[in-house]
RNA sequence: GGCACGGUGGCCAAGUGGUAAGGCGGAAGUCUGCAAAACUUCUAUCCGCGGGUUCGAUUCCCGCCCGUGCCUCCA
């Protein structure tokens, strides 16, 4: 059963062939550090994260790049608002960018390239370009001639001419086509520079995609991902450049688009001012919830960013962590644990362009026949737990989540929803062995009233057979 | 205006040419001194609206309405 991949560029789910088999070359597009990354940006991380961990579980050597756009208009804004040199501030976001993303669980890609560090290649490609005569000089500028490349528009299926009557597009002496785009800007006071054959300067956005996927991957290669507002312009540029300067086509043969992250319906981003920094959110959340936030619906579409739909997604990994703690802490026996399919619940599922809300919901189902399993007071076999457990891990290793110390989990969660009460769990160790007492003397009308007092600052006991009492934090 | 994507129960969200996963929530029951948790049952005669194709459509086609995105920096 193969693995399908919906592909932008023919918008057709499409069975995987890699060029070299057994191999995926893939690339995704980062980030530009100018300020804190915010959850679409994670999203992003995230997705392809699984999607290069599940190649990796099929068997797949898997070359991943994602890069660092390092120059580029906005860095260099906040530099010079702030006073400081331009590396400056994109180290500082690069630093953030992975901090934060290591707390999510994302894997570091084989290989982070910088756009600073590629200068040379990006300027070899130009001159490709030029000597191809798909870009042409103007000045100590250099810019991409759009009309010279005819399948101009094929990803985000635009034409050139309505594109052009779009009428956005701001007229730029220099250029002669309004939607051709710069390879190469000349050097301007305040602005990081380079020297190159048409003078000192600084590449323009879309050129470092080409030339790192070129450089580590090659002319042609498998996936090609980003965030479904990369499409148009910067997918379909980057076409353009490799494709007109290898004349190879495809360029990448999958290409892969995460939908965003919205707020109130409306698509979080910088410009709009309606971000949550990762930062913020995992102040409040914990990294796994955020992240299976994140995959809780298909990559492709929105996901609406809310309280509820975050503690949603904590009551989820509760319930299913609930479940595991209670496995532990069984004694094993005779019985077999119901049969925990690789297949059915992973495999199906992500082969089918990465499903993960199908693995999620599948998990659940397992969810259910195993507390039915340990409602029967049946105990598992240490081969039939060993064998769940192994494979429970894949499941894990794939996700990135569902794969803490159960009880770790529950415990963290009770420590983070008393701080924002006003109990301590000194006073709730007290009242519960006052009320053990009263229950042993029969006492419920006092037992009662201590439950009730708890109660009504969100502590819910848990009684259990053999006279102890748990507890934990309802919101 | 052009192009793209989407409209599934109270909310979130999968999915399929043959009759609707899962999570949250709600109702009843089992368990419990009573609860909580768990389990069981129930909670969309129906998948935006109107046509069409078909033995049969929520799933395919056409039209319409609504939402969002891209067309300018953007994951």
């Amino acid at each position: 059963m193969p693995l399908k991949i919906y592909n932008t560029l023919t918008r057709k789910k499409e069975e995987f062939v890699p060029l070299t088999p057994n191999k995926v070359n893939m690339y995704v597009c980062g980030i530009t550090p100018y300020d804190e990354c915010h959850l679409g940006h994670a999203r992003a991380a995230v997705v392809f994260d699984v999607v290069y961990r599940y190649l990796n579980y099929l068997g797949f050597g898997v070359t991943y790049i994602r890069n660092f756009t390092d120059v580029d208009d906005k860095i260099i804004k906040k530099a010079n608002d702030t006073g400081v040199t331009c590396q400056t501030v994109s180290e500082k976001y690069i630093q953030s960018y992975t901090e934060q993303m290591t707390r999510l669980g994302v894997q570091t890609p084989t290989c982070e390239p910088k756009a600073t560090e590629h200068i040379q290649e990006m300027i070899f490609h130009i001159q490709k370009l030029i000597d191809r005569g798909m870009a042409y000089v103007s000045g100590a500028d250099v810019f991409y001639e759009v009309r010279k490349f005819s399948s101009y528009g094929k990803l985000s299926q635009k034409k050139i001419d309505e594109l052009e009557s779009g009428a956005r597009i701001e007229v730029d002496e220099r250029k002669k086509d309004p939607l051709d785009f710069a390879l190469w800007k000349s050097a301007k006071p305040g602005e990081p520079e380079w020297e190159s054959p048409w003078g000192k300067g600084r590449p323009g956005w879309h050129i470092e995609c080409s030339a790192m996927s070129s450089k580590y991957l090659g002319d042609q290669f498998d996936i090609h991902g980003g965030g479904r507002d990369l499409s148009f312009p910067h997918h379909e540029n980057e076409i353009a450049q490799s494709e007109g300067a290898t004349g190879k086509d495809p360029f990448a043969r999958y290409w892969i688009h995460n939908g965003f992250v919205n707020i109130n319906s409306e698509k979080m981003s910088k410009s709009l001012g309606n971000f949550l920094s990762v930062k913020k959110i995992l102040e409040e959340w914990d990294p796994e919830v955020v992240r299976y936030f994140l995959l809780s619906a298909n990559y492709g579409s929105p996901i609406d960013y809310t309280p509820e739909a975050m503690s949603n997604a904590q009551e989820a990994l509760t319930r299913f962590y609930e479940a595991l703690n209670r496995l532990e802490k069984t004694e094993t026996g005779e019985d077999v644990l119901p049969e925990f399919s690789l297949q059915e619940i992973l495999e199906i599922p992500l082969n089918d362009d990465f499903n993960t809300t199908q693995v999620i919901g599948k998990i659940f189902e397992y969810v259910r026949e195993l507390n039915r399993f340990l409602d029967q007071g049946k105990y598992p076999s240490e081969s039939s737990l060993n064998e769940f457990k192994a494979s429970l891990q894949k499941v894990t290793n794939v996700l990135g989540f569902f794969g803490q110390d159960p009880q770790v989990f529950l415990d963290i969660q009770k420590t983070k929803a008393l701080q924002s009460s006003t109990i301590s769990e000194e006073e709730i160790q007290r009242l519960i062995i006052e009320r053990r007492e009263a229950r042993k003397s029969k006492n419920f009308k006092r037992s009662d009233e201590i439950r009730d007092q708890l109660a009504a600052q969100g502590i819910v006991l848990k009684d259990s057979p053999d006279g102890t009492t748990s507890w934990e934090v309802k919101k």
